[in-house]
RNA sequence: GGCGAGUUACCCAAGCGGCCAAAGGGAUCUGACUGUAAAUCAGCUGUCAACGACUUCGGGGGUUCGAAUCCCUCACUCGCCA
């Protein structure tokens, strides 16, 4: 579950680019800010050489982080890299209410099972961020300071600051009660829970920032709204932007399925694939905010992608520095070296089956019998979901084995393997896999 | 609490007793072109031991030779009135 955890080097390495004047010039470059709130007060704060504490919160939806969180991680190790003070939040207790989403409501999860997820989203955060030094990350759970509140307490010392009026207007909420769906008293509830967890962390570490996706603003915005009213200060906000892919397809996801930074979850070489599969409209963009490749550099990419575009240096840049932050270099290595023997010309009689081996190391693998069809191995390898499909694709055309267009469902993989032990299967031009015979 | 409307495949949405495995659109997937792109064009898209069979139209029950379509009931949603 846990990412790599040998990763001094990797966040020794990163830094952010001294060529800009300030931090938040430099965010602001990247596009990391898509809201936030008065701009000159917040550029003052995190240009300044006062180290302020700030925070960012990840609720448990799900075993591992995706790559929508890692644009929050990110934001959070530049300004660290800055000299300011991390808090890594992790929602303990709004994992058990659940943020409204503006289309349905969600199924709540077991109190075993948030825990677990608590525990994995901590695990992978700190891999991004430094413990160490006068500005070290700390990471803190907002069931320590929710669990034993009462509900009358909850309504008497927080409730009491809410609007009604104010929380219905929310993005979130508005459309739930605009939508057949409606909303839970439960979910409704969420905006307060988020509040408090600024007000809790200003009060306790002098926390006066919080990021967070733009899909948070609102939540975020009653949280200072929140501390405006009990405390009579004023604080910060960022919300960084949704990412989205020019061409209107949602981004972080590949087949459908999220991009998850567990390896468990998504294969170093999947994530690989996903990183060099950008557009060219997009890489420039995804540059700046996943990697810490400085302007000049991206500056540099960006004109070769308009000289060149076929020849995609961008996108295998992006794609080797986001594999190396996250799985480590010799992940990203191998992802190449997978790359390389599976896309190259003629490579399944050239390659050496040790190198194969190697290559496909990150692919679904599955072992076969040598009576094992081609059809019954597509579904074997979940490269298709049935074996109608697997018809399907075969009659378009659609199925190789070892590079190979396979005519028939019902031939045997054995036939298309010319002696070979170690067969890859293919669905498209992408989706690969693997067949060992025994 | 009362009245009305609604719940269809991944999403939106037609269908309102047999010709419905269910129109149309979107999305996905495949092929051609190409750069493992984009755009464009073409095709596919419930499952299986496949010229047939099985499961599917919120859940359950019923009417009928036959139901997504009619009736009853439960659940949920929305709106209006209290």
């Amino acid at each position: 579950m846990a990412l790599s955890k040998s990763r001094a080097d990797v966040l020794a390495a990163q830094k952010n680019d001294d060529t800009f004047e300030g931090l938040f010039d430099e965010l602001t470059w990247r596009g990391f800010v898509s809201v936030s709130t008065d701009k000159e007060a917040l550029a003052a704060a995190l240009n300044g050489s006062e180290p302020i504490t700030f925070y960012c919160g990840f609720d448990p939806t799900a075993p591992s982080l995706h790559l929508g969180h890692l644009v929050q991680v990110l934001f959070m190790r530049r300004l660290q890299l800055a000299g300011h003070k991390p808090l890594g939040l992790v929602g303990g207790s709004t994992g058990l209410i659940g943020d409204p989403r503006p289309t349905a409501e969600r199924a709540l999860n077991s109190r075993e099972t948030v825990a677990e997820w608590v525990a994995s989203l901590r695990s992978q955060i700190e891999c991004f961020l430094s413990f160490d030094g006068d500005n070290a990350a700390r990471m803190v759970n907002n069931l320590d300071w929710t669990a034993d509140l009462s509900a009358l307490d909850f309504l008497r010392d927080i409730g009491k600051f809410f609007r009604v009026g104010t929380m219905i207007k929310k993005d979130a909420v508005a459309a739930r009660l605009a939508s057949r769906e409606g909303i839970s008293y439960t979910e409704f509830s969420y905006q307060i829970l988020q509040g408090y967890d600024f007000l809790q962390l200003f009060r306790s570490h002098g926390c006066t920032l919080q990021s967070g996706g733009q899909d948070q603003w609102g939540n975020i915005v009653g949280g200072i709204d929140l501390i405006r009213k009990a405390e009579g200060a004023s604080v910060h906000a960022v919300g960084t932007p949704l990412i989205t892919n020019s061409d209107g397809t949602k981004f972080g996801k590949s087949e459908g399925n999220a991009i998850w930074l567990d390896p468990q979850m998504c294969s170093p070489y999947a994530f690989y694939q996903f990183w060099l599969n950008q557009a060219d409209a997009d890489v420039v963009e995804r540059l700046k905010i996943f990697t810490f490749l400085s302007r000049a550099e991206i500056l540099e990419y960006e004109a070769q992608v308009m000289a060149d575009p076929g020849a995609r240096a961008a996108q295998k840049r992006l794609a080797f520095e986001v594999t190396a932050l996250v799985h480590g270099e010799q992940a990203a290595r191998d992802a190449i070296a997978a790359a390389d023997a599976l896309f190259g010309r003629g490579f399944f009689d050239s390659v050496p089956e040790e190198l194969l081996r190697q290559a496909t190391s990150d692919l679904v693998s599955v072992a076969g019998e040598e009576s094992i069809t081609v059809g019954q191995a597509l579904v074997a390898t979940s490269l298709v979901a049935s074996l109608a499909e697997a018809r399907r694709v075969v009659a378009q055309g659609g199925a190789a084995v070892n590079g190979v267009r396979v005519a028939d469902v019902a031939d045997l993989v054995a036939d298309y393997a010319r002696g070979r032990r170690i067969v890859v299967l293919g669905r498209g031009k992408k989706a690969k896999a693997v067949v060992v015979f025994d």
